[in-house]
DNA sequence: ATCATTTACTTGACTAAGTCAACCAATTTA
DNA sequence: TAAATTGGTTGACTTAGTCAAGTAAATGAT
């Protein structure tokens, strides 16, 4: 089941619309210039994809193929008896309902696939070798980002995972923090400057025994984060909790401060504190949910806003 | 001209090109399924195709079309052929080969390819408006990459621009030249600390009349910066200048020097200096060229590494 | 339990879409 | 100036895919 989000939601602009067309007309003809060099073979382009299907799926009956590539029901028919025919792949008769049968590729079906296969990888492995390495890496990170945006059914197996802070992270999550209050709220450059700040002191006074901090990742990107500094013996503080929009729902705020309060008091400290401004509702729910208790309020005026701070303690 | 570096090439991994084909399929379905909404016209996807491109350039021969889109050459005569009798185009004879003809939509061509035009758009736009807008810049932002990444001729018509930072950018930077040289030279984290506390500090006392911040932006991607700051009444200092690897060779380095030797005599500063680590022989290139000279020279353990640090100063 | 409907697949009849080779005329190269 | 190349056209052809009708099995409604 896909859950997401539906923030902010706007007609497109006209840019964006023309830029994804241009992107589609692109790719038309990229893959049209891929498919030429398999058109070779003996088999079809379609053929080929089905023949990719078969490999690389188990089980599958007629309807799943036609349904998973855009065939038409009858075109499918026909090319399976071809297969059939040419001994490429064997049927057998689901048990659960005789009409459907489940489509398997035999040793000949794999034999013939084999050369098609390779073609179609030295093809693609040709088109990235003209790049760099660190340019393939970008290309493949922005192929999957289109992919998981348009494939809704495309929800990543491992939700999130965390991992403790690393190179470039800092920088990052900066960014992130700068850019999300900035638009959220219209806080000013000031608050980026303060999270570079308080960052940049985590890193150069780092304390493994008694401070940490973890990064939530998804598929490879950097969706939320947050930081335990020691303020005492007695005194730990939760810092620059943050979730990514697009990443909100699957629980990682709340498990960052679960992920916190585990390690202050794994760490004997007496109290968890942090603070906040009260316009933060989504994390103040989670200090609240974690039962953080709300100790002091104060206005002040920082990041271009009239702002009212908070502090929160959590007893551990 | 297409310019590009070629640093560090190596054998594809068998991931990336499987990510890639992957990616291949899923837009060739994802493709399917938007020309599917276009098949109801009395138009084929082909045509459609043509009429786009005669839509949208002026002067197109047949052989443009067909290489362009990867049609062959008898095809398109024919079709031409069908638009020149439905009156959808014009050919005029070249003055320059009378083998070839420049063809026009006529304004009937426009009308008919108008209601095509507007299914797609229509059909691009429903697509996007399933996702809230920050996403939607990151899908067209991604296809962009993509795009630029597979097709040599996309070299961008502006190669890139200058602008003051803004919202986002300190964090981008930060990580950027933590990511570089760790993978680089191998400096620890400590470094990318240091960029963070050097732009903090930059941010919050910037003073607009005596220091400034360029940013090299191509493609909407920061892909360079630097910054200059007030050391006295008489000396500027010159600091964090990078430039993205796959950004070098179009001058931007160069310019950003430039820009800020500019600046500071502007400002009627006497001496720009700045510091730099031996190591960095792109930079130091730079520098030299640039009229800078190297002052002093000393030996520091930093970042993880033993390394030796430069002043150079330019007389203004 | 039974009848209507839906689903999975098949088949015949068809056509749109594209390919291939041969060709002509204009242009370029040797 | 002859030979080769390029731009475009045409006839003959195939292939890839569509559409509608039909069968048998499974599902849903009564």
């Amino acid at each position: 089941m896909t859950i997401r989000h539906q923030p902010d939601r706007a007609v497109p602009s006209k840019d964006l619309i023309d830029a994804v067309r241009a992107f589609n007309r692109f790719y038309t003809r990229q893959i049209g210039l891929l498919d030429e060099g398999l058109l070779k073979s003996t088999f079809s382009l379609t053929e080929a994809r089905v023949l990719y299907e078969l490999a690389h799926r188990d089980g599958l009956t007629a309807t799943d193929l036609g349904r998973d590539l855009g065939l038409d029901a009858g075109y499918v028919s026909r090319l399976l008896k071809k297969f059939e025919r040419l001994h490429l792949i064997s049927r057998a008769t689901l048990a659960s309902d005789a009409r459907q049968s489940s489509i398997a590729l035999t040793p000949a079906g794999r034999n013939a696939f084999a050369p098609l296969n390779k073609d179609s990888h030295d093809q693609v492995a040709a088109l990235l070798d003209r790049l760099p390495t660190s340019e393939q890496d970008r290309l493949v990170k922005s192929m999957r980002t289109v992919q998981r945006l348009l494939d809704e059914n495309a929800e990543p197996k491992i939700p999130y995972l965390l991992r403790p802070l690393q190179v470039g992270d800092i920088g990052w999550i900066t960014r992130r923090q700068g850019m999300l209050y900035a638009q959220d709220y219209g806080w000013d450059e000031t608050y980026e400057a303060l999270v570079a700040e308080i960052l940049a002191a985590f890193v150069k006074s780092y304390d493994p025994k008694w401070e940490r901090s973890w990064v939530a990742e998804r598929e490879g990107e950097v969706v939320g984060s947050v930081f335990v500094v020691r303020k005492s013996d007695q005194v730990a503080k939760l810092r620059l909790l943050y979730v990514e929009p697009s990443a909100r729902g699957l629980g990682i705020g709340k498990r960052l401060v679960e992920e916190c309060i585990g390690f202050a008091r794994a760490r004997g400290y007496k109290t968890l504190t942090l603070w906040t401004n009260d316009i933060l509702t989504a994390a103040r729910h989670i200090y609240q949910a974690a039962g953080f208790r709300l100790t002091e309020e104060e206005p002040h005026h920082s990041f271009g806003k009239d702002l009212v701070g908070q502090n929160w303690d959590l007893d551990l």
